[in-house]
DNA sequence: CCTCGACCTGTCACTGTTGACACGTCAAAC
DNA sequence: GTTTGACGTGTCAACAGTGACAGGTCGAGG
């Protein structure tokens, strides 16, 4: 439940109605926490049923101002402070890199070498974005900095990592593939079956 | 729904039951796909209904052992070379870092020093476990130890950054706290709120 | 005057995930 | 002979998140 306590933190810093929030999210909020409308609005709601938000304010077009309490600032707190339970984490790219020998090596290698490229876009629209942002030395200068930072990091060390993978790649493992589109024609190749059993 | 792949992926290596299967998701797979017993289940009838797999043979205290079909392999070829559309990512240890300047600066930093040690220990159980495991060259050995090698330069990668982070915190920022374990004395402290605005 | 784009709020059905519950069996140890 | 523990299957309620739908308002430009 942490949209909770993103839309808290973003209310303590200044009051806002659901669609400055859902804007927020768009932009700053989307490399770490994305969010929404329904989100949004739904956990708005929640909120200020429980006593966490108040809305302060009702303005043209039926917009609503938000602006936190301090049940709310005292939750906020509170989630600051409380150790976090580990959350699951869940790589695709990974996944399909446990399965990567069904697929012919050349194939595995590209895969590879396209999460590589990928990851440096990434990381140079990150660059791009430092350089766009007039810093100053606030907090959230230094905090959304910090941030950055990570993404940027993550950024190199999947494309490093990327680069290394593509080179353990033994000539070849599994030889077949399935062409580009086709299906695979059928029949009983059944092969494949003695691996070795886990590897944990 | 990746789920599904990681099972026609695991299937496609042998046979098995779910609760074998459910092992795998306890060990293996923990770090790359975590799920629990009624996804496993409930997962695998469903494959079962639309053909992907088939029973092929029914064992001791109710055993269900599931293969692969024919389709269940074209399904998992299809997934395997298909182009993934980005996921989106979530990090509550961000978030909590971009609200970092609510609390003291000192407490500020020690979460990171946390967090840094959290992800050398990680760290440091990866490198255990890759010593504890009997590496041959087959397709299983290259790729796990590709997935664990991420693993590693990750739990690196968070490390260093965690000290480099706690290294940019300035000596006090917004001074107040909430002592351990106490709510904020309420009062309208209001301040705070003439951050600058976006940081995208 | 009208249209268009930004503003602004909300609901709904569906999927994936979680955690708890419920049930029954077989082998080995006591 | 009974208990214990691993084996083995399944269901259910609840919740987070997604994407589409549905509605209405205000200001500016043609």
């Amino acid at each position: 439940m942490s949209l909770r306590h993103a839309l808290l933190g973003l209310l303590d810093a200044r009051p806002a109605s659901g669609y400055d929030l859902l804007k927020t999210f768009e932009t700053s909020m989307a490399n770490v926490w994305p969010a929404t409308q329904s989100q949004v609005y739904g956990e708005l709601g929640r909120l200020t049923d429980a006593g966490l938000l108040e809305v302060s304010a009702e303005g043209a077009r039926g917009r609503k101002e938000y602006t936190i309490t301090d049940p709310g600032r005292a939750e906020l707190r509170t989630w600051l402070l409380a150790p976090e339970p580990p959350r699951p984490v869940r790589s695709e790219m990974l996944l399909r890199v446990f399965f990567l020998d069904r697929i012919a090596a050349d194939r595995a290698r590209a895969y590879l070498t396209a999460q590589g490229a990928a990851a440096e876009a990434r990381g140079a629209g990150l660059a791009a974005l430092e350089e766009s942002v007039p810093w100053d030395d606030g907090p959230l200068s230094t905090y959304g900095r910090i941030a950055l930072e990570y993404g940027k990091r993550q950024a190199a060390m999947q494309a490093s990592w990327a680069a290394w993978a593509a080179a353990q790649i033994p000539a070849d493992t599994s030889a077949w593939d399935g062409a580009t589109g086709g299906a695979p024609a059928g029949g009983g190749e059944g092969g494949a079956a003695d691996r070795a059993a886990e590897n944990q």
